[in-house]
DNA sequence: CTTCTCACA
DNA sequence: TGTGAGGA
């Protein structure tokens, strides 16, 4: 899932691509770009390229621009929502230690119960019967 | 031919 | 935002 990242974020299309997938004149696209809403990659001779990211944000933006928003209300909205994934990250990330933790020491305390239980059993030469 | 920057009778 | 000039 990393793969798909790593290739949605390889720049290679030309502005006059651009143009045609999202409807925007270059002027436009080149004016969201003064403006710090994307920020296309600058390979060979000083031509913008494009990742099918900056399209989904160029296409979000001609959203918002619908909604009324100016172009810092856009680039206010990205921030914040960049802001908000990172927090999930986060989120996500310490959740998922914390149930490692408890996964480890609920382990822990079923193993230990459970070899006192067999050896009970073992030394009570009472037929086999798993502790559940 | 496509894209770039700059400027506005 | 459009448009044209002058280069690359």
């Amino acid at each position: 899932m990393k793969e798909k990242e790593l290739r949605r974020s390889l720049a290679v299309l030309p502005i006059g691509t651009v143009m045609k997938l999202t409807n925007l004149t270059a002027r436009q696209i080149r004016y969201y770009e003064s403006q710090d809403l994307i920020k296309p990659e600058r390979s060979d001779g000083n031509r913008r390229l494009y990742s099918l990211n900056d399209i989904d944000r160029l296409l979000e933006i001609k959203d918002y621009i619908d909604d009324g928003l100016n172009m810092a209300g856009i680039r206010k909205v990205f921030t914040q929502k960049q802001l908000e994934q990172e927090q999930f990250k986060e989120r996500l990330n310490k959740s998922l230690t914390d149930d490692d933790v408890r996964k480890i020491l609920h382990d822990e305390l079923l193993r230990q119960s459970g070899f006192r239980q067999v050896k009970l059993l073992t030394n009570s030469q009472t037929p086999l019967q798993k502790p559940f």
